[in-house]
DNA sequence: GATGAAATGGAATAATTATTCCAAAATTGC
DNA sequence: GCAATTTTGGAATAATTATTCCATTTCATC
């Protein structure tokens, strides 16, 4: 019996907590246990001690302490917080999507099934990568600009007019400068404005040209774009990256859009 | 001993068609079986046989036969199959979306983790209601056309832009009609085009006006909005229903453009 | 409504799986 | 290098879980 707090873990986040910080000062055959399950934890659910334990190349009693250890009374009850938490997104919606795949290649069903999944991974992607840095900072940039210039041609275009119209609705002064009549407005931006350029592989000159010469005359530059290496990385003070799936030469958009909104919101509702 | 084939299933696409073949057939507890399998398929790997048995009201001795007429020998067989097929869509995703709606209320990062869960709502309840006779007919009179001319006014812009976009792409002739000056230019509808019509609550008035114009005129109409209800239903020849979960006061467009850019693909690819 | 066949529920059993315990090995501090 | 302490492996046991079997009920057919 140790002093060890015996309260286990209630959530898989903090399952994933107490394991960081127990693991490093775990004699040998309990850190190889740690380290399996650190790099298998979505397999807990639908294993067995024998299983796990033969994973890790440990004896099942190891794997036991190695439970206890962590908090739980053993082994079923860690397992129970896995097999509670799988609460999949698939409450009949796979089957469906697999349905609407399965109408025929190249039929518009099966159109539909892939660029829904190809949304839906963006969107988890996205989730998981967005970096809240990055994305504070340019919250920031924007509130406190006077004027917000939102700029993104061609296939970034939609992004753009999405954003000037929520922009408008949250009262935020904004301008779209959409190229109409290739007309430029440049000579809009003024000393305090702050600039949302948006683009994606293959970057347009247009957008990259705006932001950079904003950015020569002292302007705030957030970059909404698809890489950490895009021509607008040298460009802009915020760089937001938002990782897209694309199906076929499409991309599904979900996720910049997501972007998008928050952006938009955001800056919105700092406002006041 | 049955003549019944006695060869299990060896993939779930395989399970999921043997199920539907059977399931008509079957004595009443054996069919509650069937219903309860087919609705939480996903649960098969993480519970037991009492589990699921008491899921469907029947008692474990019931579900065991079930198994069997599938053709495993039993449930730890058929359960094999899910455990092993089993990769839980959290590869991380759910903790870290939650993380993100915890950056405290009203943060950017909780703004966007609540809008990729609405675009991912979208998606889910697209895949799940989408109307495959109304998509194939609009899809067939837009491959129809000459030209697609595209209406879609403010919160519809956004996608409006984006299917021009795409059509241009696909080589499909059409135009986007996008309101700039008020200029009209409704007299470039000719006779063997179509009209793509895209418009949400609450609706606007030019995009109703254009698509009763053309329909009166003899054109096919094809209407992009979020309900049967939709002043647009009675103008035109298709329509196809988009629910998109809105978050606050805005949506997230996820659902629609998949649904927009399944069109254009679609129509570009029929035309060849 | 009687007869045979099919279906059902529950209790008994078999198999698997989790858990404990302790002797042996390794490690640490002196 | 010795003693105390911790860690380890495996065998024994406990608990759970799957599976079978059969007496009873239900259903269909005549």
């Amino acid at each position: 019996m140790d002093a060890t707090p015996p309260l286990a873990p209630t959530t898989v986040e903090e399952f994933r907590e107490r394991l960081a910080l127990i693991t490093d000062d775990l004699p040998r055959r309990l850190r190889q246990c740690a380290d399996y399950i650190a790099a298998n934890t979505d397999r807990i659910a639908v294993s067995t001690v024998a299983d796990l334990a033969a994973g890790a190349d440990v004896p099942p009693s190891a794997l036991m302490r190695f439970c206890q250890i962590l908090g739980f009374s053993g082994f079923s009850e860690m397992q129970k917080l896995f097999r509670d938490a799988y609460a999949p997104g698939w409450p009949d919606y796979s089957t469906r999507l697999k349905n609407l795949k399965e109408g025929g290649a190249g039929s518009p069903q099966a159109l539909l099934g892939e660029f829904i999944e190809a949304g839906r991974m963006s969107l988890e992607a996205l989730a998981k990568s967005a970096d809240e840095v990055a994305l504070t900072q340019a919250v920031q940039m924007l509130a406190r600009a006077d004027t917000v210039h939102v700029v993104g041609l061609r296939r970034a275009f939609p992004v753009a007019t999405y954003l000037a119209y929520v922009f408008e609705k949250m009262d935020v002064p904004a301008m779209l400068h959409d190229g109409v009549g290739k007309l430029d407005h440049r000579h809009a931006l003024r000393p305090n404005d702050a600039v949302l350029a948006i683009t994606f592989a293959p970057y347009s000159e247009e957008t990259i040209a705006l932001a950079q010469d904003a950015r020569d005359r002292g302007l705030s530059v957030v970059a909404l774009t698809d890489r950490l290496t895009s021509p607008l990385a040298r460009t802009a003070h915020a760089i937001l990256t938002v990782p897209e799936v694309d199906f076929g030469a499409f991309r599904s958009l979900s996720a910049t859009i997501a972007m998008a909104i928050t952006l938009a919101v955001a800056v919105g509702s700092a406002r006041g």
